[in-house]
DNA sequence: TGAATGGCCGTCC
DNA sequence: CGGACGGCCATTC
């Protein structure tokens, strides 16, 4: 029997397991040049997104979204105690738990993660990882860098663009923009 | 120096 | 299940 998406399951999407709605933020940060979208459930991050675009009609704040743009503008504060409701796998929530304490200002190369993990041959799936991660920003998993060089990849906000941003922000030594 | 090549591994379909 | 797909990496020419 072929299993067809419903109404009813993209209704069922949008709340947790206890029923409870999903709550949607959306700000604009201006260091960036993109709206920081946050979606909570339950008290817990599930997901954050930088967007071209706003979610709703209007800005609507939370105090987690809040804290998430002045760590961006200014690097005040800790968000490390921002609890937050990941589907994900084992190995990248690893991978996404050891980003978390990862200080601001530095980065690593994916390699290095592997190895850290005890891993060494993983490098790619801690690509795949951080390609997936589903809470940028409170997981900065823009300070993960190629080991060749250069700044790599990015798949929020406008990409790269993006990415180099936030780590010019931390002041990161990072490559200038050709070379 | 830079492009090409194999190898590698967690996830998704 | 099996195969494909990456925000990679080290080696080679």
């Amino acid at each position: 029997m072929e299993r067809i998406s419903t109404e009813e399951d993209r209704v069922r999407e949008s709340l947790g397991a206890t029923g409870e709605a999903l709550d949607l933020y959306s700000k604009f940060s201006r260091e960036l040049g993109l709206y920081v979208q946050l979606e909570v459930l339950g008290g817990r991050v599930r997901r954050v997104r930088l967007a071209r675009k706003r979610l709703g009609r209007e800005e609507t704040s939370h105090p987690y979204l809040t804290r998430i743009l002045e760590k961006v503008k200014t690097g005040e504060g800790d968000l490390s105690d921002i609890p937050l409701d990941l589907d994900v796998g084992p190995f990248e929530r690893q991978v996404l738990a050891f980003l978390r304490t990862l200080p601001r200002g530095s980065t690593v190369t994916y390699g290095e993660i592997a190895r850290l993990l005890g891993r060494p041959k993983a490098t790619r799936a801690v690509g795949n990882a951080c390609a997936r991660n589903p809470v940028p920003l409170i997981v900065p998993c823009h300070r993960v860098v190629p080991a060749a060089g250069g700044i790599g990849a990015y798949s929020g906000g406008d990409g790269p663009v993006t990415k180099r941003k936030l780590l010019e922000l931390e002041g990161a030594d990072v490559p200038p923009e050709g070379s």
